[in-house]
RNA sequence: GCCGAAGUGGCGGAACAGGCAGACGCGCACGACUCAAAAUCGUGUUCCUUCGGGAGUGUGGGUUCGAUUCCCACCUUCGGCACCA
């Protein structure tokens, strides 16, 4: 073996030198290679916020590690990058600065790339996509244009969430918390009624509630679940006293006999007309102070019920009774009908309501296994299913048929249907805002409302533009912008001045990815029947609710509109959770907790930076950023480099020293592919130290310039590269083998060199381990039996006893049970 | 209240199909090297112990020869939803 120049492990210096002949080689261009399987990686696109944030490589380096592990095992591997860079943080720090939002974005992504490049991740940059680059954003126009034609947007006056700090409205999905807070800044949101464009996502409740074919974590999978909140029950229409409808929505019809009063919310659009003129001061007052109030006052589940008589009653269509109509705010306009069938015996609010205002409480369901209900008693109502008593016609009916039944009842006369409500929302879609892709509508004197033509897309967004938030969407104040000709009639037309939502520009970065310099459509066909669906899809889990339901939407939209095809973009999702600063606090400038990426690949390099996210967290938890921990990293491929790199001794090592590098190093293959297969990072590398450990002693026992550890080092090489890109290439370039690391193939295993001669064998007496022994692997049940009996440790447990039972497991442990 | 995830040494975490709990790393202790320190290398490191052992994976039960792993009940933390009819 010839011997080699011994030098200091210099991560500042092979970094940038390899970083740049991989991009001058194209190394990670991926190219439609037919007859090659695919693999679509994805990681989900940052927002040019300025720097690149630790969290960022704690997401993107495992992604990239696996991406490479999948490309060495033979797939043809496409691992994209781009930038969602339309946004608020934009403007706001436009403001802020006083720079332009699209000059502050460029220059963000401009510096985020260089910082990106220092990950020496294999994105195939010529893949990259900007959202707020005309040539994407004319085809996020075109996709509303689509969705228009298809029925699937639409413009609708309504009540909406506003962020009075972002002075925008948000879609619902963008509300958080208890105090109903604006998603990106914190604010409480107040409510407003305007003309707003939205998405009927509401028309995918029902697909998107499957998750069939996919393989999403569990927690995204409930949450989604949780967030469409898909209810089953019953519509029926009942009739006010002048003869109006008066739908309710419930997922109890079989408690329909019990409803001795209705309640609408005070927004419902028949409150005015019902209300006798005695009750009309009350109402109007009522109605006026819930409104004053805001959403989080009336929405608090703790607070007492209040409500007033309209003096109007209601024809309950089962039994033609006469029922009273209440106003409460416990009855929201937003879900159902904005009215409710009241039956205090079977629902807790409306009992609590009933009892405050001395209404009718009346039992119409007996749970078998209780005591007969009293109406007149009872503290708490009975929601459990049970038989129907004093239900007409259906009395008698048990409880397991009783809704079912019902609904046939219903649907036989006609007074009402089985139906199913959800609580998911349409999408609103509407910014007033500026640094967005504009809405690309023309409003019309005499057309009306158009869409502008493909062929005048991308409606461009002004660069002369007031952006300071006023209220009113920037464009609209631009002098001369919204000012067009009507593309039908030609004459004086204005055009639409809110921007769309960025998570519209998110919902399909994905397709740009396959071809973002394409000009006839928003991808190449080609492009997209081989590489689409993504394979798996690795970002943080913020996004369950938001961007993951919208791209799901966007997707099976695109399907049924005849752009796309499948039911799912993305077959399989993983999440990584988040890198918190040492305090164990988010991290924040404000704090002055941040961790610096840049900082940590300045004094370790970038594959000790890699190897310590991979290493020291759970991947899908994440934790705290531990500041001695990622010492143990770098020692390690220090060691890796003086391990492979300094000539040992030259020994005659025993047979037995050479087959057991050979077998650890075959078992740390299979374990450490098993593992890149399941995403569980954290044992990849500690799997690679304990082989360079065991790889170290056995240099010193002389294995070294063997074929063995020829072998050794080769697979190691091999198995590092994923891990860290740049050591393990320059290493390869060392050894004088042929480039690139990067692109052999994954190692070949070899069970049977990875297979235990010896095994240990647990011997315990009653339960308890007494010896651990060690016994040839076949060892067959009787011989092991007989060899535990004779271990001294368990001659002396048994004493003079005879064992009742011996339970032998093979190649694990007998045990002496007395 | 409902849904979901998670509780293992001083710390991050491991244990793959019910079979050696604590791999790997950090930290710590001791030793080697050094005039010395750092770095590096080596050894040890769950707790208690009368040195025989005993206890131990959030708590209490259960199944089993055997449970971090399976079942039941509960506690705690985190995330989501919530007057949703």
């Amino acid at each position: 073996m010839a011997k080699l120049p011994y030098r200091m492990y210099k991560p500042e210096e092979i970094e940038s030198k390899w970083q740049r002949k991989w991009e001058a080689d194209g190394l990670y261009h991926a190219d439609i290679a037919p007859d090659q399987p695919k693999h679509y990686a994805l990681t989900m696109l940052p927002y040019p916020s300025g720097d690149l944030h630790i969290g960022h490589w704690y997401a993107i380096t495992p992604a990239d590690a696996r991406a490479r592990f999948m490309r060495m095992r033979g797939f043809n591997v496409m691992f994209p990058m781009g930038f969602d860079a339309f946004g608020l943080p934009a403007e706001n720090a436009a403001i802020k600065n006083k720079i332009h939002p699209k000059e502050w974005t460029y220059k963000n992504i401009e510096r985020m790339r260089q910082q990106l490049r220092t990950m020496g991740a294999m994105f195939d940059w010529r893949r990259e996509a900007v959202s707020s680059d005309p040539e994407y954003y004319r085809w996020s126009q075109w996709y509303f244009n689509q969705l228009y034609r298809h029925d699937l947007a639409y413009r609708k006056h309504s009540p909406v969430d506003w962020c009075p700090n972002c002075n925008t409205t948000l879609a619902r999905e963008q509300v958080w918390g208890d105090d109903r807070h604006c998603e990106r800044c914190g604010t409480p949101v107040i409510k407003k009624e305007l003309e707003q464009w939205f998405f009927r996502t509401t028309r995918y409740a029902d697909e998107l509630l499957s998750f069939e074919g996919i393989d999403w974590p569990e927690r995204v999978r409930a949450l989604q679940t949780n967030w469409i909140g898909r209810s089953e029950g019953a519509s029926v229409a009942f009739r006010t006293e002048q003869g109006d409808e008066l739908e309710i929505f419930t997922t109890r019809p079989d408690t329909l006999w019990g409803a001795t009063f209705m309640v609408l919310a005070p927004e419902h659009p028949l409150v005015a007309k019902i209300t006798t003129p005695a009750q009309k001061p009350a109402v109007e007052q009522y109605v006026a102070e819930v409104i004053r109030q805001t959403d989080i006052q009336r929405e608090a589940t703790d607070k007492e019920k209040t409500g007033v008589f309209t003096g109007g009653y209601a024809i309950n269509s089962v039994n033609d009774e006469k029922i009273p109509i209440w106003v409460a705010d416990y009855v929201l306009m937003t879900y159902g009908s904005g009215a409710i069938m009241a039956v205090p015996a079977h629902d807790q609010r409306d009992l609590e309501f009933a009892r405050k205002f001395n209404l009718e409480v009346r039992v119409v369901i007996q749970p078998p296994e209780m005591e007969q209900l009293d109406a007149k008693t009872m503290l708490e109502a009975v929601s459990a299913y049970g038989m129907m008593v004093n239900s007409g016609p259906l009395t008698g009916t048990p409880g397991d048929q009783a809704s079912e039944k019902t609904i046939a009842y219903l649907e036989d006369r006609g007074i009402g249907e089985g139906a199913v409500n959800y609580r998911l929302r349409d999408w609103l879609i509407s910014r007033q805002r500026y640094w967005g892709a504009p809405i690309p509508i023309v409003y019309c004197a005499r057309c009306g409302t158009l869409p502008l033509p493909d062929e005048q897309l991308p409606v461009l967004l002004p660069d002369d533009v007031e952006w300071l938030p006023t209220g009113e969407s920037p464009l609209k104040l631009h002098p001369t912008w919204r000012f067009t000709c009507c593309p039908v009639c030609g004459g004086e037309a204005e055009r639409e001045t809110d921007t769309m939502d960025t998570f519209m520009c998110s919902s399909w970065y994905h397709q740009r990815y396959l071809s973002p310099r394409y000009h006839e459509g928003p991808f190449d066909l080609k492009e997209y029947d081989y590489w689409m669906p993504v394979d798996v899809y690795t970002g943080g889990v913020e996004h369950a609710a938001m961007h993951l339901i919208y791209t799901r939407f966007f997707h099976k939209a695109c399907r049924d509109m005849g752009i796309g095809k499948g039911d799912e973009p993305m077959l399989v999702l993983r999440n990584q959770g988040q890198i918190l600063g040492p305090d164990g606090q988010r991290m924040s400038k404000s704090r002055g907790n941040v961790v610096d990426p840049d900082k940590q690949v300045r004094i370790y390099g970038a594959d000790t930076v890699r190897a310590y996210l991979m290493f020291g967290y759970r991947w899908a938890d994440g934790g705290p950023w531990d500041p001695g921990n990622i010492q143990g990293s770098s020692r390690w491929l220090q060691r890796v480099w003086s391990t492979i790199l300094e000539d040992g001794r030259a020994g005659k090592p025993a047979g037995r020293v050479l087959k057991s590098l050979r077998r650890k190093v075959h078992q740390t293959l299979r374990s450490v592919t098993r593992d890149f297969e399941q995403f569980e990072f954290n044992t990849i590398v500690s799997a690679l130290m304990e082989l360079m450990n065991e790889m170290s002693k056995a240099k010193q026992e002389g294995v070294w310039g063997s074929d063995e550890w020829e072998e050794a080092v080769d697979y190691y090489l091999r198995m590092l590269a994923p891990v860290a890109p740049h050591i393990s290439e320059e290493l390869w370039a060392l050894l004088g083998k042929a480039y690139s690391v990067h692109t052999q193939p994954w190692p070949t295993l070899d069970e049977q060199a990875a297979a235990e001669e010896q095994i240990t064998l647990v011997v315990q007496v009653n339960g308890k381990v007494r010896d651990r022994i060690t016994v040839p692997a076949d060892i067959d049940d009787e011989s092991a039996r007989l060899t535990a009996l004779q271990s001294k440790a368990v001659m002396k447990h048994l004493g003079d006893n005879k064992p009742r039972k011996v339970i032998v497991v093979p190649r694990k442990l007998v045990n002496f049970v007395l």
